[in-house]
DNA sequence: TTGTTTTATCAACATCGTGTTGATAATATC
DNA sequence: GATATTATCAACACGATGTTGATAAAACAA
């Protein structure tokens, strides 16, 4: 237990993982090699795999930690706020979190999220967002009668819409702050895209 | 310009991307070397090299002809009902044509878009979505002031959350008909998930 | 058909990245 | 200060890559 809590330990993996970010925003996940990250994180390429497997159990363990942090985060703010009104016009907490959350970590969000070639990141993001969706349409309409498409389907839709909406806001580095992109996402997503709907 | 239509040419390359398909579909992009997809061709490795740069590359130029094929066949259908009205309650052909489209390729759209590591495929087919739905909403509403969110992020928030519910209905194995799908597509983007939704 | 061009085969080669090992040095922990 | 843990380094076998030159097979054009 606190073999972990070795300084050199927690050095090395951050220095290894500070190495990959950078490499894949440089040249792509699939042109690197575990000597081109040992090289930029200045250690010994045995090293490495004193502590991975391989780079995509590199990849993998930095992934890991953002998602749990993500989930957490919007967990968090579900309780923080129990009575929330979906159908409500203001920004929900948890839509400003969620911004929120994702520019503390912009630098990793962007490089994972708009490379090609992440492996599972994205769909694992995904599936954050799946979790969330799926409580907000259970809070506000538990009765399958009144959906109009199948649940399962409605929280993919809405799942992807709004990742492709985050991974729009990191390419652009960001033009908005987290609340005004958390009144669009809601405003896209409960009116639908034109004003004065006739539906 | 006769040169390529060597039967021998046609052969040859058809073998080495059904090879590819189906090893995709078996153990994943990644783990695959090009000594693999010779010997399920049953092809010579040096081959392979006299048609495709690399792994990649027999990539890149297997999808280049699926997206082509998507696009004139969303283009049709388009110039087929010009005076088609995305409000309207029945499924519009376009709708129809695309998860046609999809089911007439499956097995190639299943593997490329629901394997993970499918550089390119799945971003190139979204673009052909971005471009259709930009001619939908530009139909409708061709007034900036008249849209909720910004034009550019509604049409990759529409793009985004269509894709996924084609990769869902290919996961499933096409359980609905496209009609069905097309008609289900139109009714959660226009009305929303929920019935008498009060916007 | 014949002769020419193009394509496929095969073995072989150098190169590169991988994952591991054993000995040694450096650092943390108690 | 003694012990345990971690990092370093050189070296190794292995596998995949991309290329080459010679040869065989197939397509094409007259």
């Amino acid at each position: 237990m606190s073999r972990k809590l070795d300084p050199r330990v927690v050095r090395t993996r951050q220095m290894l993982r500070d190495a990959l970010v950078e490499l894949i925003h440089e040249q792509g996940y699939e042109k690197i090699t575990v000597q081109d990250i040992t090289s930029r994180a200045t250690l010994n390429r045995a090293t490495f795999y004193l502590h991975y497997r391989d780079k995509l159990d590199l990849l993998y363990q930095s992934s890991k930690e953002i998602v749990k942090d993500l989930t957490e985060c919007i967990d968090l703010s579900f309780e923080e706020d129990k009575e929330f009104d979906f159908l409500s016009d203001k920004p929900h907490i948890v839509f400003i979190r969620l911004f929120e959350q994702v520019s503390q970590n912009s630098n990793l969000y962007k490089v994972f999220l708009t490379e090609k070639n992440m492996p599972h990141f994205t769909s694992r993001i995904k599936d954050v967002l799946v979790d969330f969706i799926l409580k907000g349409i259970n809070h506000v309409q538990p009765d399958d009668q009144l959906l109009t498409v199948p649940r399962e389907i409605a929280v993919r839709y809405f799942a992807a819409a709004f990742l492709e909406v985050i991974v729009w806001w990191l390419e652009k580095d960001m033009p908005y702050a987290p609340k005004y992109m958390a009144g669009l996402l809601m405003r896209i997503a409960i009116k639908g895209p034109y004003v004065n709907n006739p539906f």
